[in-house]
DNA sequence: TTTCATTATATGGTATGCCAGAAACCACCG
DNA sequence: CGGTGGTTTCTGGCATACCATATAATGAAA
C-alpha cells in the first residue's frame, strides 16, 4: 500500500517565552566554566532580560524553576546565583546514580529484547583494543551514551529523567575530571563484562556490576577531583 | 565567665509570597482528593490569586516550580491541571524508590553508629506481635517513618530530598492502597530482618532486603490498586 | 431544528511600574 | 586617619494592565 497521506507534523508549537528561557538560561549555565576560580556567579535580571529580549515576567518564572531544579539560588534583594555544587553533593550525586542504573540493568534484563542489548556493542566494541590513543575525549562521549543506552533499556521513564537531571549538574566538573588512558581502559572491560552479564539475564549480577562500575568512578572523583 | 550577653536569635525570616504559595499550593493539593472521580482538577489563577489573597505574579512563580517539580501541567491558554500520575508512573516511582533506599541501606550499614541503628527499633517493635487489630492506620505512619529512617541514617541528603519528592506524588493514592493486615504483618517480618541485616553491617544483604520489600508493594500495588 | 460562522468571554502570557530592602558610597565627626 | 551614620543606588518582589488565543455563547442561514 502507497502511503500518500499527508505527512502531519505537530505544529510549529512556539513555546512560551518562559519555556524557551528556561532552556536558554539551562544551557547557557551548562556552557558556563562556573567551576573556575574568578568565575562570575551572579545573574542580573534586568540584565538578562535585555540580552535575551523579554521582560522579567517570563524571566522570573523560568529562573523560579531553575531554582527549583536547583541550579541557581535566589537570595532576595541580594542577588541571583549559580549554584557551585560541593564535591560532597557531586559524590552523592555519584551514589544515586549509581542506585539508579544498577536498578536499571536489572530492569533491562527482564524487559529488553535480545537485539537491543546486542545494540551495546557497538557502544563499546570501537574503542576495543588500544585504539584509544587520543580518542579519550570520543571515548568519554560514547561511555556517556552506554550508561545513557543501559538506562533507556530498563523501560523506567523516571529513572532517565532524574539521571538527566543529575548528569546536568555533574556536566560542569566533567572538564575537571581526568578520564585518564588507564581508567578508559578498564571501563572497557567493566562495560563488556556488564553487556554480557545483560545478555544472559544475569540481572543480579548485572545489577552489581554497575552498581561497583559507578562507585568505582565515585571513588575516582573522591580521591582525585578537586573542587572547593 | 558569667553569660550575660544578648540570646540572639535569627529574626522572624518571613518568607517571600512566592514560596509560601508554593508551600501553600502544594499542601493543599496534596489534601486533595484527586484519584476521585468528577475530582476538579483544573486551578484557575486568579480565584487562586484571590483565595490566598496575593496577586498572579507570585503565584505563578509558585506555578512554574510546582510544573518543574511534575505536580501540576500548565497549558498555554487552556488551564492549569493538577497532574494525575498514571498507574505505570506510580509503578516507575516505587521502583525508583527501591532502588534507592536499597543503596540507602547499603550506605547505612557503613556510616550509621549503632545506637542509630537500635533506634529502628522503637519504629517496630511497638507492633510487635499481634497487637495491630486496629491500628493498621498508625501502622501505616510508623511505616513510612521506618523507611524515612533508614535513609536518613544513610546519610545522603539527595537520597532523601528525592524520596521526599517522590512521596508528595505518592500520598495522593495512599488512600486507595489498602494495608491489610496480613500485609502489615509481612511486613513487619521484613523489616526486623532488615534491622538485623544493618546490626550485622551486612550491607548486600540489607541492600537486598530492603530492595525486595520495597518491590513486594510494587507487585501489590500492581495488582490490586486500580487508578484509570 | 441543526449547523456553522461570528462574536463575546475567559484564561494564561507578557510587559511595565512601583516598592522595599540590601549594599555601596560618602560625608561628617571623633 | 578611622569609624559611624545617613543617603543613594542597585536589585529582586509584587501588583496591575494589557495582550493573544482558546473556548463558549449566540444568532443567522439552510
Amino acid at each position: 500500500m502507497i502511503k500518500a497521506q499527508l505527512e502531519i507534523q505537530p505544529i510549529e508549537e512556539v513555546q512560551s517565552l518562559k519555556s524557551r528561557t528556561y532552556e536558554a538560561l539551562k544551557a547557557a549555565i551548562g556552557a558556563m566554566k562556573i567551576y573556575d576560580a574568578g568565575a562570575e556567579l551572579r545573574l542580573d535580571e534586568r540584565a538578562l532580560s535585555l540580552q535575551f529580549g523579554v521582560s522579567r515576567t517570563p524571566l522570573r518564572e523560568a529562573l523560579a524553576q531553575l531554582e527549583q531544579e536547583g541550579l541557581v539560588r535566589i537570595a532576595p534583594r541580594r542577588g541571583i546565583f549559580i549554584v557551585r555544587k560541593t564535591k560532597a553533593e557531586i559524590l552523592e550525586m555519584i551514589t544515586v546514580w549509581a542506585a539508579l542504573e544498577s536498578m536499571a540493568a536489572r530492569l533491562a534484563t527482564e524487559v529488553a529484547s535480545d537485539e537491543e542489548i546486542a545494540g551495546l556493542h557497538t557502544l563499546v566494541d570501537t574503542f576495543d583494543s588500544d585504539a584509544l590513543e587520543g580518542h579519550v575525549g570520543e571515548y568519554s562521549d560514547a561511555n556517556i551514551r552506554f550508561h545513557a543506552a543501559i538506562i533507556a533499556l530498563s523501560g523506567c521513564k523516571l529513572i532517565a529523567e532524574i539521571t538527566n537531571g543529575l548528569f546536568t549538574h555533574v556536566r560542569g566538573i566533567r572538564q575537571r575530571t581526568i578520564f585518564e588512558k588507564d581508567r578508559a581502559r578498564r571501563s572497557i572491560v567493566d562495560h563488556k563484562e556488564i553487556i554480557e552479564a545483560l545478555e544472559t539475564r544475569n540481572g543480579e549480577r548485572a545489577e552489581r556490576l554497575v552498581r561497583e562500575h559507578t562507585l568505582k568512578l565515585r571513588q575516582h572523583v573522591e580521591q582525585f577531583v578537586q573542587l572547593d
